[in-house]
DNA sequence: TAGTTTTAAGTTTTT
DNA sequence: CTTAAAACTA
């Protein structure tokens, strides 16, 4: 018998790994080796897909000797990308220069050098869903609020399906015939401004790459490896952008998982990832089915539930962790007993087992849930955080400095002008902004030009009113220092400093303390400017009397305004003060919403949030809330939306880690009258005896296997 | 035109 | 019940 017979199976005949890669099962391991056309890595929740990913591309320039500039990682958040360029450099250095972006901040860089190819000039601006509307608002006159809400949506949706105003397919989107129109006149509007939306930043590289070939066959060398993250969630026109972008020798491998595809509402096709195998021939595929996260009996729900589900590319999920307590489903009379219960087990659990509060997570279908958790939590003095609905840059002080910002870089933006140039009153009502605007539009001027046209029509009240305004403006630009003169030379060095992914930035620093900015009010000095990009903001702010604005409109909640004034001139002296800088600074903005983490102070926090916000996280203990029909489900899912919804609660239980509770309630108040509520039916999907049930359960639910809820926390 | 009062509408989920 | 847009008055 030799040695090699003497060894357990588990010890293969190999060389030695280093070991990044030793660290890795023989499916990872797998995978960050796989050489060939294409690969799908179907990856289950838990499965460390992250961590293949980032070994995979430190794999690839380490031993396969790829340059790290050949290769491309795309995300959907902003958050995934930062994490997987954080863990990539954590192997290798070198991964540092590879590009890790999200989509839509891909399509933005792509345009900031191509835009010009479709008639985009490299300064425009992003704009946001607000932003859209109130254009959107200007070309359908008339229309009341929510037909305008629909048709921007449409749009919207109409761009994920890389569909254009005369496309013959645009009738599945709206079939009504003057949607056709508003989507062309808005397109028209758009362009007049000099920006783009959401939606552009994927279907205008697009259209760029095909309508330029001798371009495109040169940006297609560039990529060698592209690696999509999150592939389920992509939609039709970033499969195109996909396509667009590599050739036959690139090397594409996508991760995702069918079953956490949760964004159908925002275009993502699940087909894509259903129909990947086809749409690369020669795609091989790796399943990663061990769970290193949670314990075995939450496991086992969350698949009952999407078992459900037809379709789907059948994944059976292993607990490395092993097994452990079972879910609990709590039954509640109403939504403040649910509050109650969620708090009394967090504090239960902070007394007996000395669980951090970070340990715990409440997650629910709709934002407006969050708010009677926080009001309790303050009462108790539990700390919390609220993930996602921090709509910082939501906030109309922030966004009315945005737009002043705006404007100095996009001249014609409509938007932006039509909600401050009144603001604060200067007399300058809606029929003259009107007639402005008009006449830019008609005659392609600015809008300092179109007034110059319009002085004799103008009374002298507003004439007065809008030089006010522009002289504000004027005063900001006139803070930005170009490096060597030019807009375009400045755009370009930019460019150049991206290629290579140095940050433009410097290093974060302490952010001003909330002390500091209120202190600055009192004293009614409103602003400091700091350095770099923030002196122009301060100017813009207190020149056009935007802060002073603030501070009288201020009255109930102290002088917060100003801090978020204050909080934003500390962000943007991140930048450095030139018109690259803003652009760079405002992009940042409209393409990551979520603020810098600000609790270093304390990270013991329990996390409040969505459940579409927890895809990626996890937490050793997990409450889903409002587990009831009309909720989660919203009532008017079926088919489809209903396996997504299902996908939802898959999402979201397979966040724990240890311990899983689900709450359900029987009265909720909603539209300020409390309703009476049933179980959702995912409730009814899972099998009984996997559940620990407490309360009082409806008669569907047979009333002798439930136990008073005074140990469930054990 | 500015500021206040009245009325209606609305809750998915996100880059 | 809360928030935003229309309507109304000064």
């Amino acid at each position: 018998m030799n040695a090699s017979s003497l060894m357990p199976d588990s010890v293969p005949l190999r060389p030695m790994l280093p070991p990044y890669l030793e660290a890795l099962n023989e499916e990872q391991r797998a995978a960050v080796f796989h050489s060939g056309k294409s690969l799908l890595i179907l990856a289950g929740a838990g499965s460390g897909k992250t961590r293949v990913i980032t070994t995979k591309i430190a794999y690839l320039i380490r031993e396969q000797g790829v340059p790290p500039q050949a290769i491309l990682a795309v995300t959907f958040t902003n958050k995934a990308a930062r994490e997987m360029a954080d863990r990539a450099r954590l192997i290798d250095g070198r991964a540092g220069f590879a590009m890790l972006r999200t989509f839509h901040s891909f399509g933005a860089w792509f345009l900031r050098q191509h835009g010009s190819l479709a008639g985009l000039d490299s300064g425009f601006i992003i704009y946001d869903d607000d932003d859209t509307a109130s254009l959107l608002g200007a070309v359908m006159e008339g229309s009341s609020r929510g037909e305008v809400r629909e048709a921007a949506r449409h749009i919207a949706r109409a761009k994920d399906y890389f569909l254009s105003p005369d496309d013959p397919e645009l009738t599945l989107i709206d079939h009504r015939s003057e949607f056709r129109r508003i989507y062309r006149d808005y397109e028209e509007r758009l362009a007049k401004t000099g920006n783009v939306d959401f939606g552009d930043l994927i279907k205008k590289p697009v259209e760029i790459l095909r309508n330029n070939p001798a371009m495109a066959k040169r940006f297609r060398a560039r990529f060698r490896v592209i690696m999509v993250d999150e592939y389920q969630d992509a939609n039709v026109a970033q499969f195109e952008l996909l396509k667009e972008i590599r050739d036959e020798d690139t090397y594409i491998c996508v991760v995702g998982d069918d079953d956490q595809s949760i964004y159908r509402f925002r275009g993502a096709e699940v087909r894509n990832i259903l129909e990947f195998p086809e749409r690369f021939p020669g795609t091989d595929i790796i399943r990663l089915e061990r769970n290193y996260r949670s314990l075995a009996p939450i496991l086992s729900i969350a698949a009952s539930v999407v078992d459900h589900n037809e379709g789907r590319l059948e994944k059976t999920l292993i607990a490395v962790r092993g097994t452990g307590k079972k879910p609990v489903l709590a039954f509640l009379p109403n939504q403040d007993e649910e509050v109650m219960f969620c708090a009394e087990l967090i504090e239960g659990s902070w007394d007996k087992h000395k669980a951090a509060y970070a340990d715990w997570a409440i997650l629910y279908r709709t934002n407006a849930q969050s708010l009677g958790f926080e009001t309790e939590f303050l009462r108790r003095h539990i700390p919390y955080r609220v993930v996602g609905s921090l709509k910082f840059y939501e906030r109309e002080e922030i966004k009315d400095s945005l737009a002043l910002l705006a404007l100095l870089v996009s001249p014609r933006d409509e938007v932006a002008f039509c909600r401050v140039v009144n603001k604060p009153a200067r007399g300058i009502g809606a029929a003259t902004v009107k007639r402005v605007v008009n006449v830019a539009l008609a005659e392609a001027l600015d809008f300092r030009a179109a007034v110059e046209r319009l002085t004799p029509k103008v009374s002298a009240k507003a004439h007065l009113g809008l030089e006010t305004f522009f002289h504000a403006i004027e005063l900001g630009r006139a803070t930005l220092f170009t490096t060597g003169g030019t807009r375009g030379e400045a755009l370009a060095e930019e460019a150049r400093a991206d290629e290579v992914d140095q940050p433009t930035k410097k290093a974060p620093r302490k952010r001003r303390g909330i002390q500091g900015s209120l202190k600055s009010a009192r004293n009614k000095e409103a602003l400091i400017a700091d350095e770099g990009l923030s002196t122009c903001v301060v100017t813009l702010l207190m020149e056009s009397g935007i802060a002073e604005y603030h501070l009288n409109h201020d009255e109930i909640a102290g002088n917060q305004r100003i801090s978020n004034l204050q909080e934003l001139a500390n962000a943007a002296s991140l930048y450095p003060g030139t018109e690259a800088g803003l652009l760079d600074f405002l992009e940042h903005i409209e393409l990551d919403r979520s603020l810098a983490d600000t609790d270093v102070d304390d990270p013991n926090k329990v996390t409040l949030i969505t459940l579409h916000n927890t895809k990626g996280l996890e937490f050793r203990r997990v409450i889903m809330t409002g587990v009831e029909q009309g909720i989660f489900p919203r009532e008017d899912k079926r088919n489809e939306e209903l396996e997504e919804e299902r996908r939802l609660f898959y999402v979201g239980a397979t966040r724990a880690m240890d311990q899983l509770y689900l709450s359900t309630c029987a009265m909720r108040r909603m539209y300020g009258n409390t309703m009476p509520m049933f179980p959702s039916v995912f409730l009814h999907e899972i099998d009984r005896k996997d559940l620990r049930i407490v309360g009082e359960p409806p008669y569907a639910f047979s009333k002798k296997e439930c136990e008073d809820y005074d140990e469930y926390n054990d």
